[in-house]
DNA sequence: ACCTGAACACCGTTCAAGT
DNA sequence: ACCTGAACACCGTTCAAGT
């Protein structure tokens, strides 16, 4: 029989592995990438920091461990990664499994800076990957074309696209400051300019630059289907 | 007249903005990223941490300022950044800047990580993007479908790819690490394993994965830009 | 005007020690 | 087996003080 346990007040879930990485993806979408340290991923869990090293080796398994995490959101967003969905075409499935994995990402802002910094790529990404190679394969390309696609999507195969200079609170001062800069500049920009007086005349609250939605990332993404698609059917 | 100064030994040349930026830059280049440390640069120009504070802001500054320095490497390596360059075709003409780009970028390999960090974008790309952004409205564009343009090539417009899952140093044990996981889930990835066996029959010292080489940045950017010329001419 | 010493509030991490 | 206290070697940054 279970007894009750005569430590004094909560029972204490004991920590685990996947404990922390939860505790860490909670930090992190809440808080963002910067609250993550180990002394608060400890403090979240009501335990020391020196108490994480029993678990994880150090903050880098954790990082690794979070990817993990999300890696597994979006094979349960998938449904799994079988080999064989259905009678879609190649690039309608590929589509579909991107966009999947962009739902995720969605979730989780903070994900692609930690992507980037990872070295070694984790099983289920790998098994991700191997999905997305056979919907292709299976499309009629040949390994080599396959592998050059792969490499031209690039972070867009996991739904996102690491914007350059994107302020990180866009309703901020920030956005303000990049429009004065260049209203002061606007001598040696003449084609910025014109395009945000054609664009700002179409859809007067449209700011330039920092617009990273679904629209450019579909476009995107669209293009190098395309693309491939035809390089494929020349092959 | 001017007299010697009566301090002890050296001249002592005094601290400026470009002396810390050159500094900086220098040490990212020789150990890395990580190295560059507001205590390691106040050592590499013979002055203690606090100084620095005196000539700039914050670390921020000090990275900020190292990007419009690359920025400014770009623009002398292209020669400036004049608005015809000659009768090149927009095409020829984007993929040359692109690739000067690239040229300064393959330099100074921490650079991408800088920049992918910046929340303002600094008053020398300002004029890069518009130079590019010239280049491709006088090629027939419009003012979207340009816009759009950019944001697909993204990164690449600034002559790199952030990787996923690359290991620092390929040469070491990382590369070994995930040759010895795939072969572990060898039959949970049929495609990886296809492909592997496929491509190392043809080339048999290559390593998938860890392969951004100018082959794969340049099918991309070709791939983006035979795709951009299509729908230019359907529209 | 330009630089510095001392100090603060943080990091990740180690190691011997507790239960 | 699991957790902790004390400590180490770092960070970026402030502020009053020196010349």
């Amino acid at each position: 029989m279970v007894t009750e346990t005569d430590t004094t007040t909560q029972p204490r879930i004991p920590l685990t592995k996947d404990r922390v990485f939860s505790a860490a993806i909670k930090i992190a979408d809440q808080d963002g990438l910067d609250a993550l340290t180990m002394r608060h991923l400890a403090e979240e869990l009501g335990v020391e920091a020196m108490s994480l090293y029993y678990h994880v080796a150090n903050k880098e398994a954790v990082l690794d461990g979070i990817i993990d995490a999300i890696m597994g959101e979006i094979e349960e967003a998938a449904g799994g990664f079988g080999p064989k969905d259905d009678n879609l075409d190649w690039k309608s499935a590929l589509r579909q499994r991107i966009l999947t994995a962009r739902s995720v990402m969605l979730r989780h802002k903070w994900a692609p800076s930690v992507f980037e910094t990872r070295t070694t790529i984790s099983p289920v990404a790998m098994r991700y990957f191997d999905a997305l190679l056979g919907i292709v394969r299976e499309g009629g390309f040949s390994y080599d074309l396959a592998h050059h696609g792969m490499h031209a999507l690039g972070s867009r195969s996991l739904g996102f696209t690491q914007e350059l200079f994107e302020p990180e609170n866009p309703d901020k001062t920030d956005a303000e400051e990049a429009t004065a800069m260049m209203e002061q500049m606007a001598d040696q920009l003449p084609y910025m300019v014109g395009m945000m007086m054609e664009i700002s005349h179409d859809d007067p609250d449209s700011t330039i630059g920092w617009c990273d939605d679904d629209t450019e990332f579909n476009f995107a993404l669209d293009l190098i289907l395309d693309g491939l698609e035809r390089l494929r059917i020349a092959s």
